[in-house]
RNA sequence: GGACAGAUGGCAGAGCUGGUUGAAUGCACUGGUCUUGAAAACCAGCGAGGGUCAUACCUCCCAGGGUUCGAAUCCCUGUCUGUCCGCCA
């Protein structure tokens, strides 16, 4: 949720950097002007909440006493329907108020450029140069098909489209990977947590997920529950209504799980391979943080994950998104794209951002500092997305003949 | 799935025969006195959100309705938790 107040307050700024994401500036308009209808309708009713209240105080006292209490009684039963419509008025503004609000996305970061799509991102590094192949490296799908390490029609058989099946070495490779990369996360100060894979809607709302994105998950039939699309989910809205101590902070979470997306909207995107997947495995990194920390802890995250895949020797740049590209909490983030030489480009498997105070205040995550309270700032991010890093291994580890090698630090993980 | 019990501030736990109870008490926490320092003891403070320059003032005792001049307290509905039974990795 956006800072209603600083909407108020500073008005054309919020547009401005709004903009940035492509929000509808009318939308803006519109939500000052409930803010403002709300803030009247809600005095007026505090005020005759105030008089209602004096008076009943009043009447007890006079019963005390044994005074006469018809004068005031009659008193009493003119303010009630006032009392009423008021808070009528006010519960309207309120519902429309905060309806409006809730499908607002985060105010960009003051750093974050503008741009249309993912071809106006910034690039800030690379790290190793891409592989150099004396053959012409095949497609992940390609070396699957000679390996047996995915099993594309079984996995529509038993379940539908963009679910696959991974055999043999891919199977323990994903094994290796998870693990590998949760002691990686652990050697870097994130304390490993096992989440459900389902959560209530509430805890979706807390992350930005809902309303807005409800076509993306999968819901549980029948039940307020969805499968996560995202560790993200479960981990930040751990203290979700919680008062922490700032001197518990910053607080550094890791999770493997399996993440579910219903991908509606890329239809036709990335259906070869196992890139694009209803199904998928992820570590997860997830950081509550005060307002000075979380600059420094996202910088920690994106380090964790560039170096994970320095680990694996897997070519990658850092790419500073722009704001058309933005997610919808996001304040700022900075995408990894590993390189795939077999597709011949650079595709995300990692995305790291910073929240600042969006999610907090949605889920109420606050912390106590010298006696006041504060929002805590939350920060996410991938360590990485399982079934992309072990695309790019095969990719990467290819030789002529179609093998696939195992990189050094996985050996360890795949007796 | 069936039966019963419960849901109060960071935690524990009163209040629940309706009116100075936004809530006793204990613990925890914060500040102070004392001490070389700490502990103990003593004193003071200490729920959250909104509103205001600051006060006033408003809201919140799981959620949503209702009764009443007035509800944490009475009634209804829902959710969740616990216990017992059933089922089960």
């Amino acid at each position: 949720m956006i800072d209603l107040k600083l909407l108020q307050r500073d008005f054309d700024t919020v547009k401005k950097s709004l903009l940035l994401k492509k929000v509808d500036p009318t939308l803006l308009d519109e939500l000052q002007q409930k803010a403002q209808e709300l803030k009247l309708s809600k005095q007026t009713y505090e005020e005759l909440q105030a008089e209602q209240n004096s008076l009943s105080k009043l009447f007890g006292q006079f019963k005390r006493d044994g005074k006469d209490t018809d004068e005031l009684k009659e008193q009493i039963e003119s303010l009630k329907s006032r009392v009423t419509d008021a808070q009528h008025n006010m519960r309207v503004a309120d519902e429309a108020l905060s309806s409006l609000a809730s499908t607002v996305p985060n105010i960009p970061d003051e750093s974050v450029k503008a741009g249309d799509s993912e071809d106006d991102n910034t690039l800030l590094k690379h790290v190793l140069e891409p592989t150099e192949f004396n053959f012409t490296p095949k497609e992940h799908w390609e070396l699957a098909e000679q390996s047996g390490w995915i099993d594309f029609e079984r996995g529509v058989k038993i379940a539908k489209s963009r679910f696959a099946i991974l055999r043999h070495d891919a199977a323990k490779l994903e094994r290796a990977l998870i693990n590998f990369m949760l002691d990686f996360v652990h050697s870097r100060g994130f304390d490993e947590v096992s989440v459900p894979y389902i959560v209530n809607e509430h805890a979706l709302f807390g992350t930005g997920n809902l309303p807005k994105f409800e076509d993306d998950l999968f819901k549980i039939d029948g039940e307020k529950l969805y499968l996560i699309p995202t560790a993200e989910v479960p981990l930040t809205n751990l203290y979700q209504n919680e008062i922490l101590r700032s001197d518990e902070l910053p607080i550094k979470l890791a999770a493997h799980t399996s993440c579910f997306r219903k991908e509606a909207g890329s239809a036709g995107r990335d259906t070869r391979g196992i890139i694009r997947q209803h199904q998928f495995h992820k570590v997860e990194l997830v950081s509550i943080t005060t307002a000075q920390q979380s600059a420094e802890v996202f910088e920690q995250m994106l380090d964790c994950a560039s170096d994970i895949l320095t680990a694996l020797k897997l070519p990658h740049r850092l790419m500073k998104l722009c704001g058309g590209d933005l997610g919808f909490s996001a304040s700022y983030t900075v995408d990894i794209e590993v390189w795939l030489p077999g597709q011949g480009c650079y595709r995300e498997i990692s995305s790291i951002s910073n929240t600042k105070e969006f999610q907090a205040r949605r889920a109420k995550i606050r912390y106590k500092d010298n006696g006041k309270n504060h929002l805590a700032h939350t920060l996410n991010g991938s360590s990485l997305a399982i079934g992309r890093t072990i695309v790019a291994i095969m990719e990467n580890y290819q030789d002529s003949s179609g093998n696939i090698a195992i990189p050094e630090v996985l050996k360890p993980y795949m007796k």
